[in-house]
DNA sequence: GAGAACATGTAAGCGGTTACATGATTAT
DNA sequence: ATAATCATGTAACCGCTTACATGTTCTC
């Protein structure tokens, strides 16, 4: 079977929530699911008219004053019908690819320090990562009082972030403690890395 | 600046602890890193050919009794320095895209019945997926006693991994139990639920 | 006899990113 | 003046997956 594009059904379910536009859609991905999820307008757009010529969406153009004209999309039934379809189909496993984890599986040939580095910059992003999930947890906790039931799907989402990006501050600090303590030794040891030499160890 | 291929250096990376064929790459892409990076034969091969071309690694044909032939290739030096250069380069951020998220970010729409069955493939993949670095973990241990350098950043990959999978099974069990909860109190209203009504909500 | 493992590739086509193009208004 | 926000799009290009193509040997 040919793979499905998962875009559309991010548009879709957009339009599901409310009529937009691209733009708007464009931000409140940003928003609502920036952290897990993220489209183009050279992605969305496209998308938008095909959506129109398929009779899943249609179209208004609303006129502005002193701003651009907005194209406004409205899910139709059958756009509905589609989104649920997708929507209760079974998940797809998908593949990883974590350019770290690349990095350090092969980080034997080059300075510790190196990989310090790298630790370092995932460890400053998945900080922002916590720090944006709490934030959303915390204007979550208002919607929930309102007794809203998107509300509550919306947090199980924020938990995966916060559990998510929690583990992975951890495992950068235990990694980076390690790999000070691989620099300490080869400090001592006054070996210089580079690709060709392999450094000969002392079984401690 | 123009994204750079991935797929190269985590060939060449390959290439840079061993010689070997495309096919034995990919075996060993699978076994090594498969948890968290994954490319196919379509392409390791061109990737492999451009590599000599532009003389980053060379290849021998290595012939076989009662098997095909094998094409050996072997990173030059130049390639080494490619690979290093790459290795020393700060890594991007990568966009993720979660589809279990993204369904139940708009799972209001439908009966939580449907986000359990998804949250609980999830659930088994994860599982597997922490099986696997467990395994990979026992393996590793009896490498990291030989005093291999290579082998402990082989490990803070694999811990990497079983923080990864502990946590998102953490949030499979606490989910589901949530939505479970979803579902009585659904029950309990004699409510069922269609894209088209929400239900009311007592506020308990 | 069927299927897996060994072994190397190509073609088609979608998916997604980057860069380009345009133009008005508002805030610093 | 300069940058940011609002607003909509296109073109080019690369990445990556799927499917196709071929042929032998060994195992069940």
């Amino acid at each position: 079977m040919p793979r499905e594009n998962k875009s559309r059904y991010a548009v879709l379910g957009m339009l599901s929530v409310h009529s937009m536009s691209g733009y708007d859609i464009k931000k409140q991905i940003e928003k609502g699911i920036g952290n897990f999820w993220s489209e183009g307008y050279a992605q969305i757009y496209p998308i938008l008219k095909q959506l129109e010529e398929e009779g899943l969406a249609i179209c208004e153009v609303e006129r502005q004053e002193g701003k651009p004209d907005r194209k406004v999309y409205t899910i139709t039934e059958t756009g509905r019908a589609v989104f649920m379809r997708w929507l209760t189909e079974p998940i797809g496993q998908y593949p990883m690819r974590i350019e770290v984890l690349l990095k350090l599986f092969f980080a034997h040939h080059a300075d510790p320090a190196i990989s310090i580095q790298h630790v370092k910059r995932f460890q400053q992003e998945m900080e922002k990562t916590f720090a944006d999930y709490k934030a959303q947890e915390r204007e979550g906790e208002a919607l929930m009082k309102e007794g809203g039931e998107r509300a509550r799907y919306q947090r199980m989402a924020i938990r995966f972030g916060l559990y998510y990006s929690e583990a992975l501050l951890a495992w950068c600090e235990e990694t980076i403690t390690e790999l000070k303590r691989m620099e300490d030794r080869q400090g001592e040891a006054g070996c210089k890395r580079t690709l060709y030499s392999e450094i000969s160890k002392s079984t401690e």
